[in-house]
DNA sequence: ATGCTCCTGATTTACGTACCTCAAGATCTG
DNA sequence: CAGATCTTGAGGTACGTAAATCAGGAGCAT
């Protein structure tokens, strides 16, 4: 049988107290008798039965979601899928809560991390407006001892728990080498939009496309990057008036949201004109543009994956466990028309 | 609060014994009884607590991996994921044992599953080989009500629980996509690679591959497929004879193991000569010659992936709970050089 | 030696569920 | 209506850990 608390305080020779002590990190144990009991722990391959010690505990843990009000598909299923791991996360003694803020707004997304430090949660998953007071408000919490998981893009420089999402500048420069190679030979201009350029994920993505076109398919001319806020309305208004602008744009990378906008734009166009496009997140509107031919390849990340993942973060955290890291990576889907889920 | 057995006993009116008659199905109470110790979990939406539960039980979970004693790298990261899932099975309360049997053997696969049988264990995943005898075995373990999962290689037609592995047929497909887009207007020929057209896996990249290249780049001629039994030496004595024999081998895609072999020949060529390379597994070869540029993408099945979702399914199945579906599928990694891990 | 702090043991209660026993009430059988 | 059988209530113990209390011993400074 499995080793329990009591077998180790025999073998050490201590009381069941003791072995408490030491286990929970509590004071007031001389070193020589910790030293046994961690002796006892090794020689009887002694693990912890968590779901004993949180029924012993009862520790209910309080997570806060805080995602930006906006209405894109990513958004929203990364909204559904919180809302879903709320659902499950009952049963583990989870209470998990979604709150919104408006979005690319630091100060509202700094007045949502100061009320989670006030009320003293166990931790906090936000996806993050890359400026200093969102930062100094992170680094508030970490040190109040929250476990703060930053959820698709990253907070430089800070001291978050942990970063949710993908390597952005991996993606930025994965896309670069599908547009050069699927380009090949073809002449034109490539476009690049964003949403905008003050979210790091936005920024990071362009500057790891930018670089790889630069370096390896460095004949071809890239034009100035244009921001449509991840609204389809706006997007759709610059692309048209981009491709009106320039005769010969022949490939097309968008790095944000509001790809509906895009999708609209090119259907608008003959199928010999239409240029290489490739651009982020598998939505409804991507898949079918993706399985038509509209576009050519859509980098996604999984927002379950992300949820779930910076959930696991959150609880270990709280819970002094180590992460399995290879597991916590999340990947860069790249669909074709051939393998999409 | 989340409501107990006790508040569930309150609300209905009737004694804690009943309500665990009911939830636990044991016999003696009126379906009157029955009924209102159901509304009472209904109103208040009482779950049970898993963890309390299986506390009580006094529950292990005995899951058995079978794995084939295969010595490529796949098989032996596959082990190691195994190893590191058992390790942190035991504060769970599972225990994960880890069984070898002789690669593409039905009768060893088989001699194994009857023991699990026997052993009346939890549950069971193995590397299926796709014979009849095999699948009757599994069939017989299902009707037993173990758990059953097919990790990496699946079980046509039988009646396993789940399958832990990629779609074949998808991944084939996507690489031909990758392939006839690469290659863009280079003229030459296309030599397709495989371990064995015996092995289930392998034919099913090969058909999708196929297909795709016949129905998107009809023009491109692909010669037959070369067998290297996953053998390095082989594997690599096949691809140089090719490239002497025809002259003009414009790409490469090689479905199956040995890889190391197809690398080195690959080595050995002008930088102006080198195909288009695609192939499966991203192991130390492969990484270091995609990082290298000898070939240019890897399709890849996360090891560790499968290993945790095999397991999280086999412990739902044995509690009874629901797997998510879209969390347990494992997904078709595609490694280009500026993606790596 | 006195008072003080620090360390340790012994013991108890609690968490939510499972499962057991025993007694008594309800319902059925003839 | 008596007896048998089924259903229900009441109460307990157990699982492995956490966390608290209290008493007393060791060690220290004064």
């Amino acid at each position: 049988m499995k080793p329990t608390v009591h077998d180790i305080a025999a073998h050490a020779g201590v009381s069941l107290a003791t072995v408490d002590r030491v286990l929970n990190g509590r004071a007031g144990v001389r070193p020589a008798m910790k030293a046994k009991v961690e002796a006892a722990v090794e020689a009887l391959g002694f693990v912890r039965d968590v779901a004993a010690a949180n029924l012993a505990k009862g520790r209910v843990y309080n997570f806060v979601f805080i995602l930006p009000a906006n209405n894109n598909s990513f958004m929203q299923n990364l909204r559904l899928e919180v809302q879903a791991a709320a659902e499950r996360g009952a049963r583990e003694r989870m209470s998990i809560v979604l709150r919104d803020v408006p979005a690319f707004d630091p100060a509202a997304l700094v007045a949502a991390l100061d009320r989670v430090l006030e009320e003293g949660l166990d931790g906090v998953a936000f996806v993050a407006v890359d400026a200093p007071e969102v930062r100094a408000a992170a680094d508030r919490l970490v040190e109040a001892g929250i476990a703060v998981v930053t959820l698709v893009s990253d907070l430089s420089a800070s001291r978050r728990t942990h970063f949710a999402g993908i390597d952005n500048s991996a993606a930025g420069r994965t896309a670069g080498t599908l547009m050069g190679r699927f380009l090949g030979a073809r002449p034109g201009l490539v476009l690049p939009l964003a949403g905008s350029l003050m979210v790091r994920d936005h920024r990071e993505r362009l500057e790891g496309f930018t670089a790889v076109m630069g370096e390896r398919f460095g004949a071809r001319a890239i034009l100035p990057v244009l921001e449509g806020r991840d609204d389809p309305a706006e997007t759709e208004r610059l692309v048209t008036q981009a491709i009106a602008e320039h005769q010969g744009i022949a490939g097309i990378y968008s790095a944000g949201a509001g790809n509906r906008g895009l999708i609209h734009a090119l259907s608008m166009l003959s199928r010999e004109a239409r240029p290489v496009v490739i651009l982020h997140e598998l939505t409804p509107a991507t898949r079918e543009a993706l399985s038509q031919e509209l576009i050519d390849a859509v980098l996604n990340q999984d927002a379950g994956h992300e949820v779930r993942s910076a959930l696991r973060v959150l609880k270990a955290r709280a819970d002094g466990d180590a992460v399995i890291a290879a597991q916590e990576r999340i990947r860069i889907d790249i669909f074709l028309k051939d393998n999409l889920p």
